[in-house]
DNA sequence: AGCGTTATGTTATCTTATAACAGAATTGAG
DNA sequence: CTCAATTCTGTTATAAGATAACATAACGCT
């Protein structure tokens, strides 16, 4: 996997707009390509800044308005911790995202649903987080509340920056 | 409860400074009290607004601090949805949140873990979410990623709301 | 009392996000 | 095909949220 998996996810969204009828437009088009090429959360004027060089119009709107096409499909997610946005990596239905992200260089991992039920299957008595988040919404329910959408991310040190951290303090 | 718990928590807030030899300055205990009083979540120029007619400094970095102070204290949280800050009703080691945060009139509620486990008990097979979230760790930490926080927020529509939406409906 | 540290307050600026409106492109009905 | 309605793009302008940098004040210890 040369791209790790970036060509895939657009064909999939592209496939994914024509089944529901939705305007996949030359900016939304590009503006997915440059969170999947960037492989990591930009901020909307990191976005706005490719666009511009791009040729489209370079207000923040219309950055805005692209990211959030690309949201409310479930194509993009937004990453509070770091006001910035990445593209799903398995987009399907709009979901609410389990996200890992990097402390130290802001990396942002998705966990997927497969994965998180291969990985929950080896811990035993635990659910998956996946599955923490339905209970979530379950136990809203039980408190009177009906949940309509998640965010759940988790903070820490990746993989690369751990092991570099413990290098550099040898 | 005439207040829902505010004081109790202003108290213990209180009492863990002392204990823990942290400084709950006037503008810091100040900001706790309005955020508590609130019972909902405040953006940072709210709060300033009022610390401002309480005679405080009234540039937005005074507020700001005492809102970091008190974050990473465990006594507020922030919400990420709203781009706000609210008290934490259950006030004791630093800890990552698990909101429940209302579209409709902006209530956040925070499930406490005594709260989860007795909720999580009557659902059988689930686990709780905070224990998910623990489990999240778990998983991340499979993931080689090592996770020091988090931020859970599920959004939705609490029962006021809905009882509202309901009657108006008809 | 005096020194180092921590907290407060200010100015100035930066980053993130949205409102409002004009014009272009697309879609669907006839 | 053509016109009308809708949706999308682009712009200007401004709102809202957050931080850097520095001077002054308060604290806490010896």
């Amino acid at each position: 996997m040369a791209n790790s998996g970036r060509d895939e996810a657009f064909e999939k969204v592209e496939r994914l707009c024509k089944e529901r009828n939705l305007r996949l437009t030359p900016v939304r088009k590009r503006v997915l390509e440059i969170l999947l090429e960037a492989g990591r959360a930009l901020g909307a004027y990191e976005v706005l800044e490719s666009l511009r060089r791009d040729g489209f119009g370079h207000q923040p709107p219309v950055a805005y308005r692209a990211l959030e096409f690309l949201q409310e499909n479930g194509f993009v997610h937004r990453v509070e911790g770091m006001k910035g946005y990445v593209a799903c990596t398995s987009p399907s239905e709009p979901h609410g995202p389990v996200l890992l992200v990097c402390d130290s260089c802001n990396e942002v991992k998705e966990l997927r649903t497969p994965h998180l039920e291969e990985i929950a299957g080896g811990i035993g008595s635990h659910c998956s987080l996946e599955s923490a988040a339905e209970t979530g919404r379950h136990q809203a329910e039980t408190e009177e509340f009906l949940a309509s959408a998640h965010a759940i991310e988790i903070l820490g040190c990746c993989k690369q920056c751990s092991e570099a951290s413990e290098l550099s303090s040898k």
